[in-house]
DNA sequence: ACAAAAGTGTTAGCAGTACACCCATGC
DNA sequence: GCATGGGTGTACTGCTAACACTTTTGT
């Protein structure tokens, strides 16, 4: 007698009332200056949810897949629809699927973005200039979250680790950055992911010798000392993601292409 | 005028003749050494599919998420289903789910196991001695593998990216062996997984050092001069996945309890 | 002139690597 | 005894942390 194995979709497919749905959310990242404060921090965007279950509470931007999107098209979708703006970074976190997360079955596929704050700054003023802003969307401090819906607390930790992680071994902290900055502003990234201080020193040889960044001719002035401005080098691609990382839609345009945001339908 | 911004299941559920489907697979490793190989070589099993798509090709386990099943619970089952073990480590690795992977939307998420060399030898030849070997279940050489269903083998390299990445930094080699084994063993294993020689001297000083080791007054005999038996400590747990090591399902329990394979249906 | 940030130099320590060497056992 | 793998010692190298120091600007 020998066994029967089935593999992937070689049995019959689920009953159609089959309650299993997918949705894709998404932990948008940015650094943000608060007020008088001098270093910045890192900040998300959260919606204010309308109806139950959890309603009321903050919950991350996110929605149900379409039948024929990719699923880092549906995470760019929402991002823009939620803030008006092109990631810098996009990434998928990891897909949470357990039973009790919601009193429906709903796996989501989570991805994990960062927004240059230039970007968010500036929509921003152009919301409170044209007196449009988003009356359900709010930009929250990191560090000091209200209780979300779902699990979405602990999606954002876990989210907040593989940013810190990341942030050693790969380049992504340009992802807060404009095309050219200087590299006290780049250490200030460092500095607001890690929450400790970098030796400006130790820094300049390390991110200098590892051949990411490329000097520029230009100078940020200003105050005391002009600073170089460096870019980054596009050419070293470190194998971050490794076979994924270059496979997948290589949608790494310009992120200063602002999304139009959809108006509410 | 504001904008209406939707969130993880605030809008209505999608149509209920929505197609998309949620399997997960599994990429099962274990070291098996050849006969007459010094070296052991990193191996995996696959199932040989019954129907189109794909029919005839080699296919990673897996199925369809029951409705009332964990994400991981499934990895587990279908885990055991085709080779009647349970796993010593797993985890997820990436949810696929591009279009085109299929001719029909398919999610999969996939999660990565690794079974321990001895269970996998003593499950063989249980299977011979009883002649009830499954026949569409076939041990293959991970680094020369067929053409697999699916997006399949673009799967298997990433599941070995992670493999080889993660063993630099986290203890999974453990994985593959028994309760107490060698230094000389142990190393075996990182060489295999890493397809290079490691020098024994160095080697042992590294994981000595790092406490997470425990030596046993046991000896391995047999050749030459015995070597002492090693232990895991399971007090150091290193953060590998971060905040989400220790939440999910604790099922950290005894890797050589096997299971009972579902016999065919 | 002075404060402050940009940028350079120097040193100590630590981890990884290479390799020479002794120890204990089976044959 | 001798081959073989177990186990120890040691020197070299490259990276990081710490910090003293020079340079260049705004005020």
């Amino acid at each position: 007698m020998t066994l029967t194995i089935r593999s992937e979709s070689a049995a019959s497919a689920p009953s159609p009332s089959d309650p299993t749905r997918v949705a894709v959310s998404t932990v948008i990242f940015t650094l943000r200056r608060p007020d008088g404060c001098d270093l910045p921090v890192l900040s998300l965007p959260l919606v204010r949810r309308t109806r139950d279950p959890y309603g009321d509470f903050w919950a991350l931007p996110g929605g149900w897949l379409d039948a024929d999107e990719e699923l880092e098209d549906a995470a760019s979708r929402t991002l823009g629809e939620t803030t008006g703006l092109a990631a810098s970074y996009l990434e998928q976190l990891y897909a949470f699927g357990a039973i009790d997360r919601s009193p429906s079955r709903v796996i989501s596929i989570v991805y994990w973005a960062l927004l240059r704050s230039d970007d968010v700054d500036a929509q921003l003023a152009a919301h409170l200039a044209a007196g449009d802003a988003p009356e359900n969307v709010e930009w929250f401090d990191a560090a000091h979250l209200p209780t979300l819906a779902f699990d979405h607390n602990a999606i954002v930790d876990y989210a907040l680790w593989r940013l810190r992680n990341k942030v050693g071994y790969s380049r992504i902290a340009h992802g807060f950055l404009p095309g050219s900055f200087t590299l006290a502003e780049l250490r200030e990234v460092y500095e607001a992911i890690l929450e400790r201080r970098l030796d400006p020193a130790n820094f300049r040889r390390q991110v200098e010798g590892s051949g990411t960044l490329i000097p520029t001719d230009d100078f940020r002035t200003g105050s005391h000392r002009p600073a170089r401005l460096y870019r980054y080098n596009h050419d070293v691609e470190l194998s971050d993601r490794g076979p994924l990382g270059t496979a997948p839609p290589a949608s790494r345009e310009q992120s200063a292409t602002p999304h139009t945001p959809k108006e509410a339908r």
